[in-house]
Order: structure tokens, then C-alpha cells, then sequence
DNA sequence: GTGAATGCAAACATTTTGCAGGGTG
DNA sequence: CACCCTGCAAAATGTTTGCATTCAC
């Protein structure tokens, strides 16, 4: 069995989403540009949090010239096929998140500088249907958002 | 030992956080006013999760005639004193609740009539914060919110 | 009487929508 | 060649701000 070489691996981690759309397009009847490939690809490589704004600048970034109505209606796009997620941390406006199958994670929020950090926590998942079920209650998604000061020297504006 | 009558009972409920609201304007060289009195009596009043809109409403409801831009003032002095928090749930838009002092909670929302329902649990907090020293974060708090489906009865728009 | 609060309207920021022209299946 | 997609600009939404007037301390 053959390693694959790393540039291969990487298209091969952003394969099924390409494949997943592609899959939704044909369903609806909807076509492919190549705005939607543009915008779905910095997407990829952004991959975490992305404002509309920011892949308008990233477009831009790449010479590609793409109209923020076109970033915003890829994106709901997506969110409508279920590949990606609309969220809001404090402020009001919106970012958006790859949502791979079945991994779900949460977010750490350090109000200092302004990082997001993933985590994962199944006897919270749990505790939350306990919840859920006392109060006759169907989950169907949840938000868990911890907001506080990263300890480490890394943070940008570290109060101490 | 005697018991107060329930009229008295339910101003001395509201009566720490206009105290707490007095107490704050006099530090801070800010006038009480009657347009804020009213505000903040609705507020207290209507107790849970309220927008601006809904505020005014109610505003109007009673016979005063409250601009909206006085009720954001309001509600953000509010919020610079600690005792009301902005969220926002699903859309995009803010909602105000009431802070009691020490008492934190979460929500628990039904996609189907909107209903939001507070709870506690000690042990999901003591696990948030478990969490957060593996990342080496300081938490100074979090927002927990779990979508579903209430299925009772009352829900106005079940789909069963 | 000084400084703050109000109401209105205009400004603002973000997201959505309508429309004419260009591109995809 | 029908229908979808794009870009632009205008609209819509929710919140904030500037300014003249009114009001609380």
C-alpha cells in the first residue's frame, strides 16, 4: 500500500465536499460557475469562521473579482445543502463553518485576541440530552460557547 | 413572624434591581427619568428574553409613547451596569434578560414556537470548566443553547 | 442653570432582493 | 434555448448617532 504524495492528500480532504455539492447541484438542478468554485475553494482553505467579508477579500486577494451578493448566496447555498453553518459569536453578524458528517465540536472563545478553539466533549453531549429529556425535549443541534482569556504567551492581548 | 401580602411580595422582588439601577445612575452622575422608569418596569415585568420592538410595544400598550432609540439607550445603560445581558438566538437580532446576581442559566429553545426554556446544570459547568484548563483558558463565561422540538401539547406549532 | 435625556430623522452596517445581461446544462 | 447565475444597485433590517428641545438635579 502506497502512501499518497501531500499535495494529492490534501485535494483527497476537500474531495467529498466537492463531491457532496456536486451531488446537491445535480439534485436541485442548479449549476456549477466558476464563482461557486472559486468562493467553495477559499472557503476550504479558510476553513474556519469565515465572514462573507472575509472571503470577499480573499477573493480579491486571488484577482478574482466576485460580488458580495454572489458570496452571500453561495454560502446560504451551502448552509441550505447542509454543508456548512451559519453562526454569530458576540458580535451581530454572521460567520460561516464547514460541517463535516457526523463531527460536531464547540467553540472557546478568548476575548483577548479574539481566537476560536475547537473542542469536543461527549459527557457534555450527553448531560445536555439528560436535560433535553427532562424538559420533553427532541434535540436537534445545540450551541455551546466558552467565552474567556487564553493563559498562553501567544495571545496578542494577553491582560495577565 | 408575619407574611406579607402578594402585591408587596412581588414589587419587593423588583425592588433590589431598581435599587441596584439608582444606586449606579447616582455613581455615574445620570439622571432617573420617566421614560426610564417605564422601560425598566416593562422589562422587569415581561422578565424574560424581551427585544427592543417588544419593549416598545408593550410601551405602547400601556400608553406611553416611548421612542425606540430611548428604549436601546435603555436597555445598552442596562447592560453597561451588569444588570441586563444582550444575546442573540438564532437570528440576528438582540434580546435583552434581566441579570440577578449569582444566578446564571441556559436555554433550551423550540424551533417550532419559538418558546425558550431556562435551565441549570452544575455539572455541565463543572465540565465547561474542566475544559477550558486543558486549553489553558480563564473562563469568565459561556452561552449554552440547545434547539429542538418541546413535545408537549402547547407547543403552537408541533409537528409531531 | 448646567448637563443629561428625549424624540425624531438620518446614518450605519450587514444581509437580501430585483433586474438586465451573460453563462451553463 | 430555457433557466440559472452574476453583478450592480436599491431595499430591507436592526441598531446607533446627531441635533435641537425638554427635563432632572
Amino acid at each position: 500500500m502506497k502512501s499518497v504524495k501531500t499535495s494529492e492528500r490534501k485535494v483527497d480532504s476537500h474531495r467529498w465536499f466537492s463531491e457532496a455539492l456536486d451531488q446537491y447541484l445535480a439534485k436541485k438542478h442548479l449549476k456549477q460557475t466558476k464563482q461557486r468554485q472559486a468562493i467553495v475553494q477559499l472557503f476550504l482553505e479558510l476553513k474556519t469562521h469565515v465572514s462573507a467579508e472575509a472571503l470577499r477579500a480573499a477573493a480579491q486577494g486571488a484577482g478574482l473579482d466576485v460580488g458580495l451578493a454572489t458570496i452571500y448566496r453561495t454560502l446560504n447555498l451551502l448552509a441550505e445543502a447542509g454543508l456548512a453553518e451559519q453562526k454569530q459569536f458576540g458580535d451581530g453578524h454572521f460567520v460561516y463553518e464547514i460541517v463535516r458528517p457526523g463531527a460536531h465540536h464547540d467553540h472557546l472563545i478568548c476575548l483577548d485576541c479574539g481566537k476560536v478553539l475547537e473542542f469536543e466533549n461527549a459527557e457534555i453531549e450527553r448531560l445536555q440530552e439528560k436535560v433535553a429529556a427532562l424538559h420533553e425535549f427532541r434535540l436537534t443541534s445545540h450551541r455551546l460557547d466558552l467565552f474567556g482569556h487564553c493563559l498562553k504567551k501567544v495571545c496578542a492581548n494577553r491582560r495577565d
